[in-house]
DNA sequence: ATAACAAAATTGGTTAACCAGATTGGTTTG
DNA sequence: CAAACCAATCTGGTTAACCAATTTTGTTAT
């Protein structure tokens, strides 16, 4: 248990210090944007780490837009000026592992932001995926059964549904994590009356975007999480 | 040019018929929460592609959360339960590529939050941070040269210091791509008058901050954004 | 029968050799 | 002299062999 996390950090340590060295090299190199990288092998000697780790930064920093990998050709530093990718590089190592607050956070300011979007832009198609979502939902809590999958299952439809993959992903990536720390904190242990409550929130929210009607989806989104919310810091 | 694309999609479209053979292995062996995946090499070879593309694909999928990679050990299903595990290999496998909207849309949302957060939030080091970071602008834009990359360094100065590492992070991974596209459409071409404008507009949400006044910073931020705003809806 | 231990097999990670396509520089040809 | 072409070279991607740590399993001693 605790050698997972140990190895885990260190493989972070090793990839914040190629990452490093990488800034350096462009650094002192002075080199501009759209220019080649030196090869995968010259760095990975230059460095003295294997090429597998620094491909796997490479991929990490392609991520943030940094570097472009060109099959056969090379990997090129993005067009985004020498001051931006300084800059870039500093806050991508000084980055912090995000605790549950910034998830729950970050959940809530997306998922009022989606659900607008949602029912503005929603087609028949989002709408029948999110129905089959929201019935899935309400038959596993009318089961007494625990439904925290479905649940945010039915947030991530609406994600879809708001037609911008950027927010789309974005909710993706966090949504794991969110399922892990509810189960985790027992979040999702409330009694029935509340879980049925739950049921008809989900209903508003699904009847005001498939109405068009972005402010009343927004505002029952907010009263959705009104309760989640003080339920989470509770636990803190 | 061309064909850069068409590798990149190619190599999209491998990793993604990887994603779905482990998303339908999943399903098929009833693979629960917690279990272990078979070992690379068997994987690589079911599936009839190389083990790196493999490993390339299993970090992908442990960026969003549904597996964990333990060394000597093997890799492990998230804690997240089988409907939500093959409802987010659905969207993620359906998740279509960004486009400059969706970034600008997410980056104001984003930053009317940040900024917020950083008036409330917002330590010493962060200030000096950010006054280093409007400083370098207004230096930049008085000389009378292109301050794009000044601009958006500002902006992320402000996501690190609203001290939710998910919102940072987020913020980091849209950057680069809302430069690069900033410099292809010249948003960044405007007049000296307006630049002024910009540098009393960041002046002002950077004293908001400094006096922790998280509405007003959020109005002044709404404020930049709307010529912001107009100017990118005029493009497209 | 059970607990302790050790050896063999299995694992993700690493290294090194290999491949096909892109680049480049020199040569040829109009 | 310039443009076209071709081969040598360099590139990221792939494959296969190797490593160290872990897990399993069989054996032994109590």
């Amino acid at each position: 248990m605790k050698i997972e996390f140990l190895t885990r950090d260190e493989n972070r340590a090793v990839q914040n210090e190629i990452i490093a060295k990488i800034r350096d090299l462009i650094n002192f190199k002075n080199l501009e944007p759209g220019d080649k990288l030196p090869s995968e092998r010259m760095l990975s000697e230059k460095f003295g780490v294997s090429r597998s780790s620094l491909r796997e930064t490479i991929q990490k920093l392609e991520i943030y837009g940094l570097l472009k990998s060109r099959p056969q050709s090379g990997t090129f530093i993005a067009d985004i000026g020498p001051i931006a990718m300084q800059g870039m590089f500093k806050d991508i190592l000084e980055l912090e592992a995000p605790d549950f607050k910034a998830l729950v956070e970050t959940r809530i300011l997306l998922e009022l932001k989606t659900c607008r979007l949602a029912a503005l832009r929603r087609t028949e198609e989002d709408l029948a995926h999110m129905k089959e979502a929201l019935d899935a939902f309400a038959d596993k809590v009318n089961k007494g059964e625990d439904a925290v999958q479905e649940d945010l299952l039915f947030h991530l439809s609406i994600a879809k549904a708001s037609g911008n993959s950027t927010l789309n992903m974005f909710m993706l990536i966090i949504t794991p994590e969110i399922i892990t720390n509810f189960e985790k904190y027992h979040v999702c242990n409330v009694d029935r009356e509340r879980l049925g409550l739950r049921i008809r929130e989900h209903e508003e929210i699904f009847e005001a975007i498939k109405n068009q009607d972005p402010t009343l989806a927004k505002e029952k989104m907010k009263v959705h999480f009104k309760m989640l919310y003080e339920y989470c810091y509770n636990i803190e």
